[in-house]
DNA sequence: CAGTGTGAAGTTGTTCACAGCA
DNA sequence: TGCTGTGAACAACTTCACACTG
């Protein structure tokens, strides 16, 4: 290794780890509203049925230390873990397919807190254009070209229906939108530098449908 | 091993897989749907992003074998996953929490076709109860008892604001529910025997961010 | 040969074991 | 003693290598 450079190593955060990110946040943001000081690890992970060394390896990630016998102070993981996740920062975001998921994704509270701000929504269907959800406006898929360039977004929702997905996503991709979040059941084609991040609501079905058919048959 | 056992092994089948399996059904279903008869894993691989051996070993626990040169029957791969998932089967549901979440899954079309019926939903908001969201009647909360009681649901979901949820998944272990799926963003406390899946939109928006940030950084 | 099927190797993430500390 | 922090063992999943097949 290079003991010149004084350029912190960045090591790749396990996506595990990221995911669980957010619950400790939340969990954190509750004990600061209580005033609670000090959480330790194993009181975390008795809570969120997680080990606790997974825990401090977890907390590791944040840069935050912990002081043996006494916990994490509060206030300082709250702080390191809403940096972590970008919630200070304001990331905006473009939402095309004002349906019914598309709309509750709008009116969804929690994002604002989270530092994702929808700014603006599409849709082809005429009866949905030029509503407002929540204060976001709806414009008529068209009006895409001409305000993602000239606002800079950087993320992209997909909540079009599954046909309609692969063509969504190549206009964004054309106006240099740099992050996808795919909710259409279909995997999509995109160059290797943008981000795509699928949520499909089936799979975490299919997960509980599986577990109760394994029930039943043992 | 037993020689005289008849039944058939049914080793756990890997969650990585089930969430693939619906993917796997609706890229066959529109095979299916423009005629095609057969299908090769390699094909499957270059379609969905994946491995082609995992494909392989994927459609193994289906119970359907391939043929070498020819690949898989496409009728008989989308029979025996839909019976693997479940959707020939109705499991019916029942949904507290009748807000924009709430509303956005009860009229998610999609489920339908995947075995999964949303009976009723339960509210406490007075201005919700009554009405219907796409056929599915909202009751007060007060009538999940009496509803729960006489029908028999396995699968409760919640998308109740994080504050009620626990006191929900109560009320729903105690009136018989075997599944929970949780749309809150809090760890529920359950016996053992429930089956929870918890759903957090926020753990997909944290991978998003952390690679924006990530790429930003680079 | 281009596919299926499968055991082995590789990779990633989790859990264990224990040193250090107050 | 009960915590943090970390290297080692373990487990789960993915990818590789290759025998087998029409």
């Amino acid at each position: 290794m290079n003991p010149i450079s004084t350029e912190k190593i960045v090591q790749p955060v396990p996506e595990p780890t990221v995911r669980r990110m957010p619950t400790y946040l939340n969990y954190l943001r509750d004990l600061a509203k209580r005033q609670e000081q000090f959480i330790t690890a194993p009181t975390i992970g008795r809570v969120l049925h997680l080990d606790p060394t997974q825990v401090v390896k977890d907390m590791a990630f944040t840069g935050v230390s912990g002081r043996p016998r006494v916990g994490y102070l509060v206030t300082e993981l709250v702080a390191a873990l809403e940096d972590f996740l970008g919630y200070n920062r304001t990331h905006e975001a473009f939402l095309v397919g004002a349906g019914f998921l598309g709309s509750a994704l709008i009116q969804y509270q929690g994002f604002r807190e989270s530092g994702l701000r929808i700014v603006a929504a599409f849709d082809i269907d005429k009866k949905k254009v030029g509503i407002d959800i929540a204060g976001v406006p709806v414009f008529h898929f068209e009006k895409f070209r001409d305000l993602a360039n000239r606002l800079h977004i950087s993320i992209g929702i997909i909540t079009a229906p599954a046909p309609a997905a692969q063509q969504v996503a190549d206009l964004m991709v054309g106006w240099g939108i740099r992050a996808i979040w795919n909710f259409a059941p279909v995997p999509l084609v995109v160059p290797d530098h943008i981000i795509v991040q699928d949520t499909h609501i089936y799979a975490n079905l299919a997960v509980i449908l599986n577990k109760l058919k394994n029930i039943n048959e043992i």
